[in-house]
DNA sequence: CAAGTTTGCTCCATCGGTTGAGCATCGTTG
DNA sequence: CAACGATGCTCAACCGATGGAGCAAACTTG
C-alpha cells in the first residue's frame, strides 16, 4: 500500500482514506463509485468509508479515473461567439442536457477564428472528451478528422459537416416564411414588384447561402425579381452591415422599405445606420430578422423574428449523441416565428 | 516496452510512436514535451519522432500527462448566465487570457442555482483545474472551501467572498454616478423632489445592495428622500420586474419619470411593461440601466447605460492568477458609461 | 466433521506519460 | 592507452483509480 500523505494543502487520494478508514484502496475506490455491492463490501465498512471521505472532503481524481477506465465523462462543445442570444441559448441547454447525462459539459468559445477552432479542438481530444459537438464551426471536417483520429466521436450544430452528423435549422425553409412575411408587411410601402434588401452574414458560410436561396423562393413566387446588388453580405459584425447599407445608400437614393437582417448582430449595425442616416424618415422599415432577441422584440417597430428551435436542435444532437451515431447526415430542424 | 497496439479507431499513445519510431517512450515523451535539449536527444531522433507523431495524428493523453505532473493546465469558470452581454464578454474574454497563458480554458453556466454552482465546482475540481473562478456566485466562499480543501486555488468575479480574493465593479460608485445622470436627466419631467424608481436585482445580492447604496448616495446628495416603496429588488428575471412594476402601478396613479434598472434583463422587463401599459403616455421615461446592451442602447429613447469595464476586471483577475495570491481581498474596478 | 459455498475483503497489473538515475559508446586528453 | 567527459539513449518508478483474480474466515450442508 502506498502511504498516506495528509500533509496540508496536499489532495487527498483513495490511499489516504484507506489508510484513516482502515480498509484498502481497492474497497475505497467501490464504495466511492457505488460498485461496492457487487464487490461484496459490507454496510458497515461502506458507511464508515463514506463517513470518511465526507469528512475529509474528498475529490475523486477524474484524471486518474478516466485514464483507467478510458472514458472522461467529458462532453465538448466548441461554440463561435458569446455576443447574442442563440449561441447563448444553445449553450445553457447544451450544458442542461449534457448533465442530464452524467456527462460534464465543456464549452470553448472560437471567436469565429477557424485556426482556434482547430487549436481548441485538438485540446479537447487531448483532454479525452467523449464526444465533441462543433458548433457553427468554418470548417467541422477538419474537426471530425481530427476528432476521427484519435478514437472520439463528433458531431456539427448549426452549419453542417460532410463527415459527421449535423443538426441544423431549416435555413432555406425559415428564410422563404420569414422572406414571405416581409414581403406582405411591407407590401403598402413598396413600390409594385420592388425586392427587398437581404443584409448580413458571410456568402461563404452554408447557412447564409441556404437563407440567400429561401430569400430568392419567396420572391420568386411572388413573381418578383431579386436585384442582387440589394444581397449585402459582407460579415456578421454589426459595423460590416453599417458600412454596406452606407455604401449602397450613397449609391442609390432610395432603398427598399423591406430589409431581411441575417442575425441579431447585423441587426444591430442596420438599426444604427437606419437611425443614424434618417434613411427612412420618421418611418421604421419593414424588417425581417433571422435570429431573435428579447430586448429587439420589444423595442423595434415594424419587425418579426425568426426564432430557431434550439430546444428542439439540442434534442435532436442528444438523439445523435445517445444513440452513437456516427454516419453522417443533415438534420434539418423548422424554424418559428418569435412571438410578439 | 509496452506492445504497440494500432488497431483502427485506438488511440496512438507514445508506446506506439516509439515502436515506429524505433526509440524509447522515454524519447518520444521528451521531443514531444520540448524537453528533449535537456535530454540530450539527438537533432535527427527528434525530427524523425515529430515526423512520425504528424503521420499519426498524435493527440497526448492529458489525463495522463496531468496525472503525472499534477497539473492539468485547466482553468476553470462558474458563469451563472449566458443570456447577457456582461457575462458573455466576461466568458469570451476569460477564454482568450486563459489561452494566452497556455492554459485550457472550461466554462460551465450554472443557471443561478446554488446547488448546481456547488456541483460544477465539484466536478472542475475533480478534473483538477489548476484555478477555479466563480463569477457572480451565490455562496462564492462554499465554493473556496470546497476548492481548498482539494488544494485548489479559487478566485471571485463579480461577486465578492471572503475566503478568497475577488475583482468586483464598483458598484456603489457607479450607481450614484448613474443615478446623478438619471436624476438631471429626468429633472423637467419630475416633480420637485421627486425620487427615482429602483428596478431589479436581488436584495440579498452583494452588488443589488451595493447600487441601491449608490442610489441613495446620489438621492442624499441632491436633498431628495428615497422612497422605500420605490425600491423594487424582486429578482433579475424580466417577468419579476414586470410584475414588479404592474404591482405598483396598480396601486399608485404616477410612477416617477426615472428609472433605475439593474441589469438589461430586467430593463427587458420594464420596457414590455412600459410599452404594454403605456404608463408614460407618448414619452419614454429617463432610464439609466446598470448594465449594457448594444441593441437596448441603439433602440431606446432617453436611456443612459452603464457599462462594467470587462476587460479592467479580467487583467486584474489576471494579475491575481498570475500572482498566485490567495489571500481574500476586493478589488473594485470603476465602471465607465456606454458610448451613445 | 469434511467438503463446498458464501462473505468480505486485498493484491497487483494496468491506463499513458513523465522523470531521476543510469548505462553504453564515442571522442578527447595527458 | 588508460582515464575522463560528453553524447545519446533506456530503465523503472510513479501519478491515483480501477477491476480481475484470489484468499482467508465464516457459514452451510450431507
Amino acid at each position: 500500500m502506498k502511504p498516506a500523505r495528509t500533509s496540508p494543502g496536499r489532495r487527498t487520494t483513495i490511499y489516504d482514506l484507506a489508510g484513516l478508514a482502515g480498509a484498502s484502496p481497492t474497497a475505497v475506490s467501490a464504495v466511492l463509485n457505488g460498485t461496492w455491492k457487487k464487490r461484496r463490501i459490507s454496510e458497515s465498512t461502506a458507511a464508515r468509508i463514506l463517513r470518511i471521505a465526507d469528512e475529509q472532503g474528498y475529490a475523486l481524481n477524474m484524471q486518474a479515473s478516466g485514464l483507467r477506465r478510458e472514458r472522461s465523462h467529458l462532453i465538448g462543445m466548441i461554440v463561435p461567439k458569446y455576443d447574442n442570444r442563440y449561441f447563448g441559448s444553445i449553450a445553457e441547454g447544451f450544458e442542461v442536457m449534457a448533465r442530464a447525462r452524467g456527462l460534464f459539459p465543456i464549452i470553448t468559445c472560437t471567436q469565429r477564428d477557424p485556426d482556434l477552432e482547430i487549436q481548441a479542438a485538438r485540446a479537447m481530444i487531448s483532454h479525452q472528451v467523449d464526444c465533441l459537438v462543433a458548433t457553427g464551426a468554418t470548417d467541422p471536417d477538419r474537426i471530425t478528422e481530427l476528432a476521427r483520429a484519435a478514437g472520439v466521436r463528433s458531431l456539427n450544430l448549426d452549419l453542417p459537416g460532410r463527415l459527421a452528423p449535423s443538426v441544423i435549422s431549416d435555413n432555406r425553409g425559415g428564410a422563404k416564411a420569414l422572406t414571405r412575411r416581409i414581403l406582405a408587411a411591407s407590401e403598402p410601402a413598396r413600390g409594385a414588384g420592388e425586392p427587398l434588401l437581404f443584409v448580413g452574414g458571410r456568402p461563404g458560410d452554408h447557412n447564409t447561402a441556404e437563407r440567400i436561396g429561401g430569400f430568392r423562393d419567396a420572391h420568386a413566387e411572388a413573381g418578383i425579381a431579386v436585384d442582387e446588388e440589394l444581397i449585402l453580405a459582407a460579415g456578421y459584425a454589426p459595423e460590416k452591415s453599417r458600412r454596406a447599407l452606407e455604401d449602397l445608400a450613397a449609391r442609390r437614393p432610395r432603398l427598399p422599405a423591406g430589409l431581411f437582417v441575417n442575425s441579431t448582430i447585423s441587426l444591430e449595425g442596420v438599426l444604427q445606420w437606419s437611425r443614424a442616416s434618417r434613411h427612412y424618415g420618421n418611418h421604421a422599415p419593414h424588417i425581417g430578422c433571422f435570429d431573435w432577441d428579447p430586448l429587439a422584440a420589444v423595442l423595434t417597430e415594424n419587425i418579426v423574428m425568426l426564432q430557431q428551435d434550439v430546444p428542439a436542435m439540442l434534442a435532436r444532437l442528444f438523439d445523435l449523441v445517445d444513440s452513437e451515431e456516427t454516419r453522417p447526415g443533415v438534420s434539418e430542424i423548422p424554424t418559428r416565428f418569435a412571438p410578439v
